[in-house]
DNA sequence: CCTGTCGGCTGGTCTAGACCAAACATGCGA
DNA sequence: TCGCATGTTTGGTCTAGACCAGCCGACAGG
């Protein structure tokens, strides 16, 4: 499509910078002799690319670079993204303790009695690009709330409960944000998204946290470096 | 939008199995007394999230669940995509020896040498889900297109040419596919779809393989594993 | 039985409107 | 100076068409 390739090219020659806003749909309707919902199809078309996002009845805006998440790295989201030269926040929306059902398992708690319940918004320069919804078991962490959950969670657990994450298992993959995600990240309802599911365990194999991530998709890029180690060396060498 | 949440409801329940075609735009728009517009905003939304798809001119389908992708683990598309229970298969599109200018720096070749270039398709159940480009060094592997390339590729690095991997760097983003990788994959320009790219080094630090990867996005899913290991345990806990 | 042609149906693309609700700037009044 | 009402602009949603090009099945001819 004409109109994709053309936006496309103004942002990648660097004519449009990240964070300029688009002309309206209707200038570019004028200007281009285009009907707009044809513009709208280009405009969706760079969207779901990771090029720009909307800001409802505001405007269209040019994506910033992706920070990059490392899922084998040891550091929190404050953490890496400073590191990038970013400037990470975290909001907690809301805590709650209470019973969540079967999805209690998840952190070893029997579905009838109460979890503590986080969910925190998260910011790059300002602009919301994650919510989180946290379930941690109350026996491994009594009285969690009296702490400021505004940074690293994992650090408070282990700063000042003792608790000492061995493992993790992160599971990734593409989504849309409905309802509370998509309000809390100031994002049409259908804007597609990344789920980032991850569990941390502790020596014990205890699940210490579980943590739902919605984040929006242009925001966050993969990234991974895996060194075998020396006896999985061996194993796939001697493998057929 | 009430039509995505009806449809998406009929494939949730079960009532539309993975594989099954929904009916024709026209006899939705007929059907429901919608616009086809509007019926198609619906059908975009779900390929968004992965639970449809379309194939040209033929109409609108069923998802198969995505296979797992490890990125951390030493396993190649045919032997992950086999354990889940799937068909895994490899056709070679094309193989050549050709300069390829400062993209050859990714392998360790010098702009105007040649390289290694292999395209490949790869299929599950049948349904292309990824292209690939590999780049190779020549000097690591001489005479590499002898051998048939419809397998695992670093098998024959490794069984061949003693090249071992060692290490592996491997990053993924969303993007959208175009062109011939559309084609490839038999998709629409501008399907969403994800792409990976891999560098693979030995024990001298030396690229042995450079892979980019473009998949279908609704074919995958990221899962990874990791246990600390016990020095980074250590530093990880005497950070403040 | 095989093959090639052709027409119907499908999604792909595009036009030209309409009305709505939220964001935002402006300016007025306290 | 501050706060609020208001009007404009924006994207969000939807309608009702049009024409194109590729897929595919039916059917006729060899």
């Amino acid at each position: 499509m004409a109109m994709r390739d053309q936006i496309a090219r103004r942002i990648t020659t660097g004519e449009l910078l990240p964070g300029a806003r688009l002309p309206s749909e209707r200038q570019m309707q004028d200007g281009a002799g285009i009907a707009r919902g044809t513009i709208r199809e280009a405009l969706f078309q760079l969207e779901a690319e990771g090029l720009i996002y909307r800001r409802d009845r505001s405007g269209w805006y040019v994506c910033s670079a992706p920070v990059v998440y490392d899922p084998t790295r040891w550091a929190g989201f404050m953490t890496y993204v400073a590191e990038q030269g970013r400037r990470p926040q975290t909001r907690t929306l809301s805590t709650a303790e209470t019973p969540l059902g079967e999805a209690a398992r998840h952190v070893g708690v029997h579905p009838e009695d109460p979890v503590y319940l986080i969910i925190r918004r998260r910011l790059i320069d300002d602009r919301p690009v994650l919510v989180e919804r946290i379930m941690v078991n109350p026996a491994l962490a009594p009285g969690l709330f009296q702490h400021s959950l505004d940074g690293s969670l994992t650090q408070i657990l282990r700063t000042v409960y003792g608790v000492e994450v061995v493992r993790n298992q992160v599971d990734m993959r593409p989504c849309a944000l409905v309802g509370a995600e998509a309000t809390a990240l100031e994002a049409k309802p259908g804007t597609p998204g990344l789920k980032v599911v991850r569990s941390s365990f502790d020596a014990a194999g205890r699940v210490v946290e579980y943590d739902e991530e919605y984040w929006r998709h242009d925001a966050v890029r993969i990234h991974v470096d895996i060194e075998v180690a020396p006896e999985v060396q061996a194993r796939v060498s001697a493998a057929p």
